[in-house]
DNA sequence: CAACGTAATTTTGAATTCATAATTAAGTCA
DNA sequence: TGACTTAATTATGAATTCAAAATTACGTTG
């Protein structure tokens, strides 16, 4: 069947999950705050009943935490959960490389190509916005070539928890330059199709970037 | 701090999670077949409110499927689906493997050895169902060992889905042999501490799953 | 004035209510 | 009879209401 015509009809508490969800990695909702149901309900102007089930929702994926009789809290991305999750995401993200590899189609490898063309210029600029918008890009391009919903739904869920607060906006330039360089690699082992040695690079890639928020955390931490 | 004596307090709705779970998965709630939702309020004595609230977690869980102004459904385990889980399974499970080698006590392995033997004498004894309890709580232990709390809940909402209708429960005499051949092997190299080859191991089990279920999915589909 | 206990207020959890959408049933006409 | 309308019924989604719990404010006493 083609649902590319189908017409997606989003309920109003999936449609309340995705602006909660945006609220809290933008920020706007702060880890470790409370939050304030009364006023997102009026701010949205819905009534409490499809905001708490968005709030249930969230809580599976882990952004906020709820506390019997005491509402709901945002979380705190703290350094044990990144030891934790970026592990995982690295096994998920090098089985999504060797998937990637069999699968990907020559035009696909070009976009990726074009993708990362862009992030090399982002980098040479110093744009770190731009930087990390394609960098995510590549790394979805490259999900999608897996063709794995479920991979892609558990890598996605993931990646968010790891997506709030700006540390990701805190980079090294010795930091950055490697990346680019790991992204490099990237790039060859999946135009060889070389499943194996992407799937490596994908998860020394994930353990530099563990290794590089770590320290930042605790520079936070001793800041503070 | 010492959480073995905070108090638990289950909210109405986690535990409505936890019952229709157990409805699901024990084909209470058939696979697709509409969820009674009045009924189920009148069984569990609940308002529609908690009730619904589950029903959202759920659908994230991927074990129901809302339609909006449709109600909610019981998915199917299709073979896509299948295909598609027991990879990232594998991934994860190779994972948990290569950790618990690094982490796991020699107390720790003596249980492993000591719920090996009794999975062996329920494979003697043709006994399924306590080969299966026994066979989850190997997995279960060494995915403990890993001592990541994410890596435990990413497997568990995977194994979830696939713990769905009772193909679990059909298994060829041969499977069943290689079955055990295989977890003779994950004691040893776990024995071993031998990460990568522990990972290989239970990566390949896996797969080997994922073939059996496959199979015995498409003889239901040619049956039917 | 600090610690405790009690009352008032607010917040939370869940039942109920209500508007709307979907489904079923009944009726109409070719 | 069978396809199409339209009305009645039912189910769904979301707002509202209500009881219970938690928090805050206040007063009391040592």
């Amino acid at each position: 069947m083609d649902t590319s015509q189908t017409i997606v009809r989003k309920s109003l508490h999936h449609e309340l999950v995705d602006r909660l969800q945006t609220l809290i990695l933008n920020s706007d909702l702060k880890p470790g705050t409370k939050v304030p149901e009364k006023q997102l309900c009026d701010q949205f102007g819905v009534s409490r009943t499809p905001l708490r089930e968005a709030l249930k929702v969230l809580a599976t994926f882990g952004l906020v935490r709820l506390e019997p009789n005491r509402g709901a809290w945002v979380t705190q991305v703290t350094e044990a959960e990144v030891q934790e999750v970026f592990p995982v995401l690295g096994a998920l993200e090098g089985l999504s490389g060797e998937l990637a590899c069999t699968r990907i189609t020559d035009a696909e490898i070009e976009e990726v190509r074009a993708l990362h063309a862009q992030m090399v210029q982002s980098y040479e600029d110093r744009d770190l916005d731009a930087y990390f918008t394609v960098n995510q890009k590549i790394h979805r391009a490259i999900l999608m070539a897996a063709r794995n919903g479920t991979l892609t739904t558990s890598c996605e869920a993931l990646s968010l928890r790891m997506q709030r607060a700006r540390y990701l906006a805190n980079m090294s330039e010795q930091r950055w330059a490697d990346a680019v360089q790991e992204h490099e690699k990237i790039l060859h082992h999946l135009a060889a199709r070389d499943g194996p040695k992407l799937a490596q690079t994908l998860l020394d890639h994930m353990d530099a970037k563990r290794a590089s928020v770590v320290k930042w955390l605790r520079s936070q931490d001793a800041a503070s």
